[in-house]
DNA sequence: CAAAACAAAAGTGTATACACTTTACACCAT
DNA sequence: ATGGTGTAAAGTGTATACACTTTTGTTTTG
């Protein structure tokens, strides 16, 4: 795994971004990040170069870097591919499951509950998330998991700004039926609940919100 | 359009790697490309850092960027990742087929016929491969499109170590068939052709090659 | 008083400088 | 000759400098 200071501040602004200490449209200054990480423009720039071809965050030229606000269109069409690559990838995982993969899921569903009962709405999305990236992990193709991970950031982005409790009690449930299908190895179901869930989570997303800027220094600390 | 001084270092470069002038191994060196390309290290470090995330180039901690030679495991992880994203991106496509866009795939076609008679192997591979960004782009779902886009860049650095001229012609007769049931609107046949297009490209594959390292002015010039 | 025009401040884009690491090569010892 | 050692050259990683653009706030003008 790549530490180097670079990584390092990506990390942390995408982790402020994807739990929503960073709203969409902030403006993210490079020297007030500087400041903040204790480095110079250098590396600040690169992270936010790194960050723009995640999109995560939008480089307007000689305007400077701002906070991704994922339109309408853009979540359905990443919500279209996650359908396509996540409805092959549950396929692949029941034709090479593993009681040791299968047991991993488990935990990782243990995880999320806990998460939910403890009102922890950022940490909750991430695990939620979390469980699909998981999936792709133990699925054996690096290069999907990878993918996966990235699309995956993009849709914290959005789905933050509409989750409610009860909206992630649903996803857990489902999270829940999925690994059952996947331990009985019916490929069939496994595939079809996975479509439906993502469908689900598409369904309730809240298009019309508005969020307030935010303040840097506050929103990393 | 990005047209930046660094977005057209990327290009230059994505190119050259993708052509195969700068093969796989070879070292990029930062002060060699800023002279080349008559700007300073910040923005061919920029560049080298874009293509490094596009997995074309490897970033090795303070010893330099290299061109990335996928191994074989990698190579079959992105053409599994491919196969699931392009059958349902065929059958989206079929769903919201119009005759301008099948009108647009046929000129396609031709292009790829004339590339392929004149004995061109880099530009037949890219216009091989921009059949299947084309096809995305058509499709109308843009995240769709750039995530193919670059899953085909990478796949291009393999393809041009093996493809004869026989292949080309093969996957140039598939696609052929394709734009025909794709015409046709048959939905279950275009997707079993694309699946069974992809299979027969990763099956010419030949991964035990040895290609010589290269000089990167002649190979820019 | 509102709107346009200007000036100062802040911020981005690129080049350069410098410390530190790796590489290359000559020199010495065996 | 061969293998190791040390030193110079080359190269990378980060910080800084400076030109140019955008933003902001003030002053001027209708």
């Amino acid at each position: 795994m790549e530490s180097s200071s670079t990584q390092l501040i990506v990390q942390a602004l995408t982790k402020a971004i994807v739990e929503h200490r960073l709203h969409p449209g902030s403006k993210l200054a490079e020297q007030k990040l500087a400041d903040h990480f204790g480095v110079s423009r250098t590396l600040v720039r690169q992270a936010l170069l790194q960050l723009s071809q995640h999109q995560l965050v939008r480089l307007e030229p000689a305007r400077g870097a701002f906070v991704s606000a994922p339109s309408a269109v853009e979540a359905r069409q990443v919500f279209a591919v996650r359908r396509m690559l996540e409805s092959e990838m549950t396929r692949a995982f029941v034709r090479q499951a593993t009681p040791a993969k299968i047991r991993a899921l488990r935990e990782h569903l243990a995880q999320e509950k806990r998460a939910i009962d403890s009102e922890d709405a950022p940490g909750r999305t991430e695990l939620l998330g979390d469980f699909h990236v998981r999936l792709a992990e133990l699925s054996g193709n690096d290069v999907l998991a990878q993918l996966l991970s990235q699309l995956i950031s993009r849709c914290a982005l959005i789905t933050l700004m509409y989750q409610t409790r009860s909206a992630a009690e649903h996803s857990n449930d489902e999270h829940v039926d999925i690994v059952r299908a996947l331990a009985a190895r019916d490929e069939t179901l496994a595939v079809r609940l996975m479509g439906e869930h993502l469908l689900h989570v598409e369904e309730n997303l809240a298009f019309d919100r508005k969020v307030p800027s935010n303040d840097i220094s506050t929103a990393l600390s």
